[in-house]
DNA sequence: GATGCTGTTGCAACCGATTGCAACCGCGAT
DNA sequence: ATCGCGGTTGCAATCGGTTGCAACAGCATC
């Protein structure tokens, strides 16, 4: 069927050796085998099978990507990054779609039935414990997206997300809102509980505010319309800090039901700037998240992992800062 | 480091080979030993190397997912369900992001290196050559969103883009306009040209019409934009098809940069019924990609050909519809 | 011509599994 | 007691590579 060292050994007149030895950076061959090796290979049309190598070497170059995050546009952004980031330093991503699974059991026995070098846990939305149960496993991994206070046992990286909440509440503040609301993302998602302590932290130094708050179903958009229609059936806010783009996108909708124009009647500022936000007929003020960052961060603390899986654990926290567009009035 | 079949057949006290036959469904093992190397396996966290059996099944489970759209939001949905719908059958996706390549060679090279069992190539702006590659390389391929007339060597998955184009041309004439455009996709991409070409043949029909198209540069908001502002620069139509949901939302966002209020000045239909065109922000009158149907039946034929490599290859073309939204007037 | 050195080569064991084959076991039938 | 049988078991070869080790080739030096 497919061609092996053997065939190509066998056509070169070299041992297998000397064949496996060609295609090995940094491997003793010289000038002369390599050139007949080399071009045996070629009309056969011989390449190493990596999964072979990898039962001796114990490296197969597999990266687990896991995410539970496959209704948030964002997502489609971040998935294009990482993939193409892996792929562009010779490594490839796994998937497994968790859309299904809380428990880590399952992934980790698959990923470790694969070899996986290491495992990235791509969402906000699993628990710390998610991919401490990797580490526990002996799978280097790290944390996109995660919350880096209390996991010291995993790779982080991110954003401040109490910072950010705090810088949402600042925001909101400095353009005279009095009446404001946080719509978070769902409650068991640590970034939608930091982001929450950040803006209480922040509106609790000013008694005279009035707030409110509420954790929508999901980061969709379904969840972020439903939750803004279930405010708007009350008295609303004046300003809200919705804890995702998406729900934002979606609180526009339901505003706009009502005839309210964002900017103007109810503010609105959103968290991550994906592309969406841009468009002109959303133009919604958020807090922009580095992604490009974050992930280049995540894969070269995979690499450093490969190179050295007892490495210490880090959080690789990135700032973030508001981007002005046109879902907040205009500062005094 | 970790736990291999010898270890659990030296704690069991039987052999290697007993070991590896109560993990492999139907083989001859006694409940005795079958309860002591469970045993055993449990105690030590034993699960076994699917690479290394790889090497002798000649089965991997692997499935490359090859695809360069990342930037159409449909995308999301395609990946949530070829993941989802792979990994229930126990198959794995290991994904190729094509998106600064248009040649087969590394993609053929690399998943070859990593023995996939099978690729699906899941992309109609890549070339029916592009697909063949795997074919001809010995890697059993199916074609999702191909074109299934001029490739008989590999299995297609889609719709039949012409039959799209024709019922788009159907729908704009049915609402009585006359003046009509096809805004499609990017040259290259065979669904461009064939949702052109359907829509071409029904308006030739009527020799009455004034008919216009333009291609737009890629499958995305941005393209669909810009190629809508241009047309909007000269005379523009009364009604447009556009090639993809994503198009038509880019052309939406340029019509109400010129305060042109769509369904009521120009009509739009879309393709593809992406989530986001159920927005009520967006109302896109559009015609129905049934996705889900179409990635079941490409995971379908993966599976016939893990069990038949050489199975004569098949087109499986799902059927469209309109979805009535808002954005053409309504028929008289 | 013997010696030593460096660089190249092949042998053979090994990575973690699977599997054909032959040996073996217990057991009922003769 | 012998035989035959179906079911279980272990041996050893194999999958496609890698790699430590020892042998060796070529060359310069003495």
């Amino acid at each position: 069927m497919s061609v092996t060292l053997k065939d190509v050994a066998a056509l070169a007149g070299v041992s297998r050796s000397a064949v496996s030895r060609t295609f090995t950076e940094g491997a003793s061959v010289s000038a002369k085998t390599r050139s007949k090796v080399e071009k045996a290979a070629a009309e056969l049309g011989y390449s190493p099978n990596a999964l072979a190598s990898s039962l001796t070497t114990g490296r197969t170059k597999l990266i687990g990507l896991i995410s539970n995050n496959f209704h948030n546009p964002i997502f489609l952004e971040v998935f294009d990054l990482f993939t193409r980031t892996l792929q562009e330093r010779g490594l490839r991503p796994l998937i497994v779609n968790l859309t299904d699974e809380v428990q880590p059991a399952n992934s980790v026995r698959m990923l470790r039935q694969y070899s996986v070098d290491a495992a990235i846990v791509a969402s906000s939305t699993l628990p710390p414990s998610f991919a401490k149960a990797f580490h526990d496993a002996g799978v280097p991994v790290v944390h996109t997206f995660g919350r880096s206070a209390t996991s010291p046992e995993v790779h982080v990286v991110g954003i401040d997300n109490v910072e950010c909440g705090r810088m949402a509440a600042r925001e909101l503040l400095a353009r005279g809102y009095r009446r404001i609301g946080y719509l978070g993302g769902p409650k068991d998602a640590t970034s939608a509980m930091d982001r929450y302590r950040g803006f209480m932290e922040e509106v609790e130094k000013h008694p005279d505010l009035n707030v409110s708050h509420s954790f929508a179903g999901a980061y969709s958009f379904e969840a972020g319309r439903a939750e803004m229609l279930r405010l708007l059936a009350d008295t609303p806010a004046e300003g809200y800090f919705c804890g995702d783009d998406i729900l934002s996108i979606g609180a526009l909708s339901a505003l706009s039901d009502h005839g309210i124009k964002p900017g103007h009647d109810i503010g609105i500022i959103g968290l991550n700037d994906m592309e969406m936000s841009r468009w002109e007929s959303v133009d919604l003020t958020t807090i922009h998240q580095p992604i490009k960052q974050i992930i280049t961060a995540s894969v070269d603390l995979v690499e450093e992992m490969l190179k050295d899986p007892d490495r210490y654990p880090e959080a690789r926290i990135f700032p973030c800062r508001v981007i002005e567009r046109g879902t907040l009035r205009p500062r005094p």
